[in-house]
DNA sequence: ATGGCTTGTCTTACAAGA
């Protein structure tokens, strides 16, 4: 028998893909990911970077939006089988946040939550009404045989650990309430929440506003999410931040996150 | 309570982000 292969699997939300790019291209280069989710691309499908990405070595997906939103999946040498674009629930929703594909063996979810600021307000109401078909969809995941995940930029602060002040960003639609409990709901189905199980209660964040220098201080939040259903998790070696990648100059305001896991059988 | 900064856009102001 072979030895068992480790995948590496990330997230990264590249607020623009267009100003980005040269960064994500110096970042697989060096992290050499196998699976990448991407949020915020904010281009549409026509201008959407493949064949940059081809010649470093990934096959693509994408669902690219005018100007806002826009989620793609890379596969290193191989080409996502994809499963799914948009959640189901409202056939009227038009964001472009959810992306779905088989690559290497593992059923990948790439989702970028809305972030229902202003609240009170229709944004928020599409966040929870957004989560709700999250979970709904999520159900249909959990208990597959086959290695599922869920990756992407959640915006939700889980607890007040994930959060640099919890005082200041109460009033924020990513640390509701009711936010949180729906999330809370989310990993009751039995979804493993990967950077926890793999770092206890150490302080971890992924994303620091442009304000402040709160990247070069240290004053960040944990949104960006890996989460693992059980033939998944089983697997699980470990996680991380490429916060490199935030302390470069013109960067995202988030960082790579990532796991490592055992290949599934036969891949 | 606001603003601080960054992105993309039918740009010189605005919407959206988190």
């Amino acid at each position: 028998m072979a030895l068992s292969k480790t995948l590496k699997l990330a997230t990264f939300n590249v607020n623009g893909i267009g100003t980005r790019l040269p960064h994500l291209l110096a970042w697989l280069e060096k992290e050499q990911p196998d699976v990448v989710a991407l949020q915020e691309l904010k281009t549409v499908d026509a201008t959407f970077p493949a064949a940059e990405l081809e010649a470093a070595g990934y096959g693509a997906i994408w669902h690219g939006q005018k100007s806002w939103n826009g989620v793609a999946l890379l596969a290193r040498d191989a080409v996502p089988v994809e499963s799914r674009r948009g959640l189901p629930g409202d056939p009227r929703d038009e964001q472009s946040r959810y992306i779905e594909a088989a690559i290497h063996g593992i059923v990948v979810a790439g989702l970028y939550l809305p972030n229902g600021n202003p609240r009170p307000g229709p944004k928020f109401d599409y966040k929870l009404a957004w989560m709700e078909r999250l979970i709904r969809h999520a159900r249909t995941l959990v208990d597959l045989p086959h290695p599922a995940v869920l990756m992407g930029d959640f915006n939700v602060i889980p607890t007040d650990i994930d959060v640099y002040d919890p005082k200041a960003w109460r009033k924020d639609a990513l640390i509701q309430p009711e936010v949180r409990a729906a999330f809370e709901r989310l990993l009751a189905q039995g979804w493993a929440d990967a950077l926890r199980r793999v770092s206890g209660e150490k302080v971890i964040y992924t994303f620091w506003d442009y304000f402040r220098q709160h990247a070069e201080r240290d004053r960040g939040l944990r949104i960006d999410h890996l989460l693992l259903n059980p033939a998944l998790a089983k697997n699980l070696k470990d996680a991380g931040v490429d916060r490199w990648v935030r302390l470069q100059p013109k960067a995202s305001d988030h960082a790579p996150t990532w796991i490592t896991v055992r290949a599934p059988a036969g891949v």
